[in-house]
DNA sequence: GCAGGTTGCGTCAGCCACTGACGAAACGGT
DNA sequence: ACCGTTTCGTCAGTGGCTGACGCAACCTGC
């Protein structure tokens, strides 16, 4: 068996994510991934803190992008302007791992357990990119609206571009589709994050004025 | 041992409160809370369908207060606007749990596994509040957003208001503290409410509008 | 009062996620 | 060929959580 971690690691991951294609989170033990693997229960675990990290590898490359890309933005944009344009520097990311989400989705949404740990790492994001903001001299509690409003709306941004283009997330459901070119439809997620950032916008000016209250 | 339901589960959160209060939630067992609570582990687990869940048996009722205060809102409103007069009626409850709060927040704030329980609570509360928006004509996928980020707003006016009356949060530290008034500060949630929403009005007017692009 | 179903609880057995400790095997550099 | 480091296997153990079964307490109607 290779004793290089990274090869590994990477065999867990791919056996992880076959296992629970086929069997569910709860019906994929630790055991049988590592087995699958080649490893013990034991070399699992010490590759991932928890069995649920395994579905999550990809996360970290995502974090780096998204804190390269807002620190990568001119000085003189306020918050939201320049939370828009960090996350134009991150679509390539979203649109070259768009294969792979489509595969983690539905094994994340079966599942409440992984659904929680989805959340927690958008938040452990949301709290980086507030950090970016603080840098640029947003306050403590502003820089955390801003970066919750910004991620909503990049987030939004993405349900629309993958509601746009319906014809794949249904249909993969065998792993053996991975590596297809996932049948990307015309929608451009470019667009649809100015959108969203515009729609903000306009609902926003539906509100009163303190001064007038 | 009193065979009424209702006693034996309050019973049991008081335990896991005190216990997790003075061990932390990692150096709790949940064998220990049934027994303070004079129950088996067993009779722990039928009460809440985890450990975790001990600690936020409360959040139902935000649920229901959140949810019957948007539906009371006039329909005339806008998403945002609605939202806003809408919070405004969950204040009073927010308020008077204000020093139940203080003691479970440093308990949760400790545990990672605490932290993701509580980010899916609050964002099962922003699917409820989707829905009472997609119910006044909202389309899903905008609903959703504007449930996201008016809980920001909401959640950011609680922060802002916890952090103005800075004397309670860190002084209670034993569980004894339970029943005091909590020394509230000068600061007013209602009005911190208001501040923000404007804050995000006045926010998003620095976004460009997509025509000019 | 007493027989009936219903509900809540105790007990037991067991699976699985996860961890610490120790030894062995493989790797890299010299 | 030697030695320090890294990675893995093995073992033993804890704790969260579940299903099944039996019993005791409550509610009901007669």
């Amino acid at each position: 068996m290779p004793r290089d971690g990274r090869v590994v690691r990477k065999r867990l991951e791919r056996a992880g994510l076959e296992l629970m294609s086929e069997h569910g989170f709860d019906g994929t033990t630790a055991e049988q991934i590592a087995a699958r693997a080649g490893v013990t229960e034991r070399t699992f675990f010490r590759h991932f803190p928890d069995k649920r990290e395994v579905l999550f590898a990809s996360e970290d490359e995502l974090h780096e992008v998204t804190v390269d890309a807002l620190a990568a933005v001119p000085l003189d944009l306020d918050a939201l302007p320049a939370l828009q344009r960090a996350f134009h520097g991150v679509v390539p990311l979203i649109e070259r791992n768009r294969t792979l989400a489509a595969l983690r989705a539905p094994i994340i949404r079966a599942s409440p357990s992984l659904m929680e740990r989805e959340l927690a790492k958008t938040s452990s994001l949301i709290e980086l990119v507030a950090d970016g903001l603080k840098w640029r001299g947003v306050s403590e509690i502003t820089a955390l609206f801003c970066a919750q409003v910004g991620m909503d709306a990049f987030s939004t941004a993405i349900r629309r571009w993958n509601a746009a283009t319906h014809g794949s997330t249904a249909a993969v459901g065998t792993f053996a589709a991975v590596g297809t070119p996932a049948a990307a439809g015309t929608a451009d997620l470019h667009e649809e994050l100015d959108e969203v950032f515009d729609d903000l916008r306009v609902m926003t000016q539906t509100l009163t004025p303190t001064a007038v209250r």
